[in-house]
DNA sequence: CGGTTGTTCAACCTCTAAGTTGAATATGCG
DNA sequence: CGCATATTCAACTTAGAGGTTGAACAACCG
């Protein structure tokens, strides 16, 4: 795993023992024993997916005598978020703007060309994505 | 890795390498040549990189000619997208709710309890979270 | 056909992730 | 203190990721 703060934060998600602990963690604080619970690995296994998630600044943890109470974190989902709707906004302005061409061809052409239209149009609308 | 849509997903986006490949797709269709171009290591790492991508659905390829253009595919950082978002949703409701109590506090006490106030009020409010 | 270009396959190396077991550490309790 | 509980550390195994090089495959071009 590359080891800047992104890269770390979508290597813990990529885990779904690690995303079922962040599940948990999100109904609130609970201890390794308690999160560990439900899962059918050793605690140890538990433990380490915990200094994962802590590496990646999804949980912190806290200080109670022997216990060590793990909370959620999400600023860096926040990141990881913001990252991927860099791309999910660009398809939808993407699939906007040739609603908008459809549209305007289905009212340029009551009688015009024929349906075949819709696809030339996409056509010309990825080549102008590329030349951006 | 886990085989679940959403590990293939995160994993595949857990490589900087990747993630700048996808960013490069965005402009539009591109070749492995043209992929791997800005890239210092060789042309075989690439074409792993994209079949890791693909298998997860980030990127779908055609054939044209000897050049199997790469294009983006969307739907799975819509679906990672809204996996993250049930957690920064619960952290905005999360801090909405605090807004509300310090706002009710700093209405009820124009000359009652100190600053320290919304920090005790914090707390509780956490303990609250803890119990659902 | 033979050579060139684009891409993938195969074998290999090295490093790390994820799991195990067993021992060590830290804290509360009788 | 001595023991129980919670958690981590250390050593080890297995499997996979990411990189390399060299060969193979596919399609165009003279």
């Amino acid at each position: 795993m590359a080891d800047d703060q992104l890269s770390a934060t979508f290597a813990a998600l990529a885990d779904p023992t690690r995303r079922a602990l962040l599940a948990r963690l999100s109904q609130g604080e609970a201890t390794v024993n308690e999160l560990a619970e439900p899962f059918p690995i050793s605690l140890q296994a538990v433990s380490k997916h915990l200094k994962v998630l802590e590496r990646a600044g999804l949980v912190v943890r806290g200080r109670d005598a022997q216990w060590r109470p793990c909370r959620l974190e999400t600023a860096p989902l926040e990141e990881a978020s913001g990252w991927i709707s860099r791309y999910t906004e660009i398809q939808a302005e993407r699939l906007d703007r040739l609603d908008e061409v459809v549209q305007g061809i289905m009212r340029r052409s009551a009688g015009g060309p024929a349906a075949s239209g819709a696809a030339d149009q996409k056509q010309r609308t990825n080549e102008e994505e590329t030349g951006r």
